[in-house]
DNA sequence: ACAACATATAACCAATCAGTTACCAGTCAA
DNA sequence: TTGACTGGTAACTGATTGGTTATATGTTGT
């Protein structure tokens, strides 16, 4: 699998609500199926194909314990994530002043009509 | 529209490579359409298509400038992925410490069987 | 051995997605 | 005013998604 292909799937993986929530419960601690699935509006089966996902993505990991299979946050991944983010995090300050900018620009553009 | 529905726009919005790598150029500074659209492997419509999604997200803002439409980055709304993420960055220190454990956890269900 | 439990997977379905081509409206330049 | 340019949208299509129920496999407790 290249960089790119892993780093596209952690987005896809992290971009549904669901996938999220069970990313946010498996941070209070490992979890088998059923529980996870406790709290969520969805049939087990569901869940376990959302833990597929994560799992293809390597944000889960997953080791049977007796009858269960007990699922670990490994949150490795997301960093691909954040370092994205990272090459944003200057705009975010200058970017009150650039949006006055664009809306002084706007008005001009408006005016001239 | 409510917060949580907003983020998971955003969280949408940015899981398509193609929405990143237009992120990316409007970085550069803004576009016209058809400046974003040359340097992808797909039709304007296409392009067109994906920059409502980054609209609708407010990842970008969009003006009328003659006969061209420019769009210019607007980063705000990826401080609510970043924040997110913010939840799992202590993870990743711990991280290699618990994958042992893990590992060790793993091995000793082994030996039991 | 057997019943109940835990879970993955297969088969299916409706909805969404990401692309296409065709078309329309607005703007500019000759 | 006509023709070229810019770009949004509609209509369509095949692939993917996120859910379902049904089924199969392995585990535990009795």
């Amino acid at each position: 699998m290249s960089r790119i292909a892993a780093a596209t799937d952690v987005f896809h993986a992290v971009s549904d609500p669901t996938r999220r929530v069970i990313l946010d419960r498996l941070k209070m601690g490992t979890a088998p199926v059923h529980v996870l699935a406790e709290g969520l509006p969805m049939s087990r089966p569901a869940v376990s194909k959302h833990l597929r996902v994560l799992r293809d993505a390597h944000l889960v990991r997953e080791r049977k314990e007796g009858r269960e299979r007990v699922y670990e946050l490994n949150p490795q991944p997301l960093r691909d994530v954040a370092s994205w983010l990272e090459g944003y995090r200057s705009f975010w300050a200058q970017n009150l002043a650039s949006l006055k900018a664009f809306v002084e620009a706007a008005e001009a553009e408006a005016k001239k009509k």
